[in-house]
DNA sequence: AGGATCAATCAAAATATCTTGATGTATCAA
DNA sequence: TTGATACATCAAGATATTTTGATTGATCCT
């Protein structure tokens, strides 16, 4: 008693299907695995995954749009790093989710 | 000493992409939301969702590949409830990952 | 200024995913 | 057995996403 309910699921699951759509490419999440050790310019990307520079680059864009990346610039160079409270907003929906299947109301025959 | 470490990374990561791809989609989302609540026949879902019958076979389709949801035949209805166990395994994914990002080896200038 | 490098953006083509309507299979009821 | 219902599956078309190569804008170096 006294602990205020979370509302049914009202964690924005638009914004949770923007980042599981990002994350869920393999080219993207190998991106994210890179930038998991610290940040890198697009040009060590580019090394590192063997990909093409506009290729990459369209899947830079997609993560930034889901805004699990942030980028800043330094002279001609690029750097990207994770944006933490990104994948924090996810394991937040997925346990309200998650939370919400633990307890099956109707549960037929 | 004595406590296994986790591989780095191991929990298998295209698992995990499977299961966001089959979330990261707004119908298929709304039969994981309306399963939250307990098992459903194919033809509550229609009603509940208003889609066309093959249209959410189609998306049934895809959560049950994923392994999200299961099936079970009675007399002429189908029904589907979810499988927890997807979801948890989606969370310890997300955990490890979110970890491994929260110590930035290197963090350049 | 002129040339080179880094990276974003664009348009076109290639691929993948989704939708629709039709058909097939199983079950039930009469 | 016949007809109806529930659902899966298929093939075609419609959409969406991704890839590729070219172009552009910035920055740097000489």
């Amino acid at each position: 008693m006294g602990t205020t309910i979370a509302p049914p699921h009202l964690l924005d699951s638009s914004r949770a299907r923007t980042l599981m759509k990002a994350l869920a490419d393999p080219i993207r999440l190998q991106v994210i695995e890179e930038l998991a050790s610290g940040e890198r310019c697009v040009c060590d990307l580019i090394n590192e995954l063997s990909l093409g520079q506009s290729r990459l680059s369209f899947h830079l864009k997609v993560l930034k749009d889901a805004g699990l990346i942030v980028d800043r610039q330094s002279g001609r160079w690029v750097y990207y790093r994770l944006e933490p409270k990104a994948l924090g907003i996810l394991q937040d929906w997925l346990s309200s989710l998650a939370e919400q299947c633990q307890k099956p109301t109707i549960n037929c025959e």
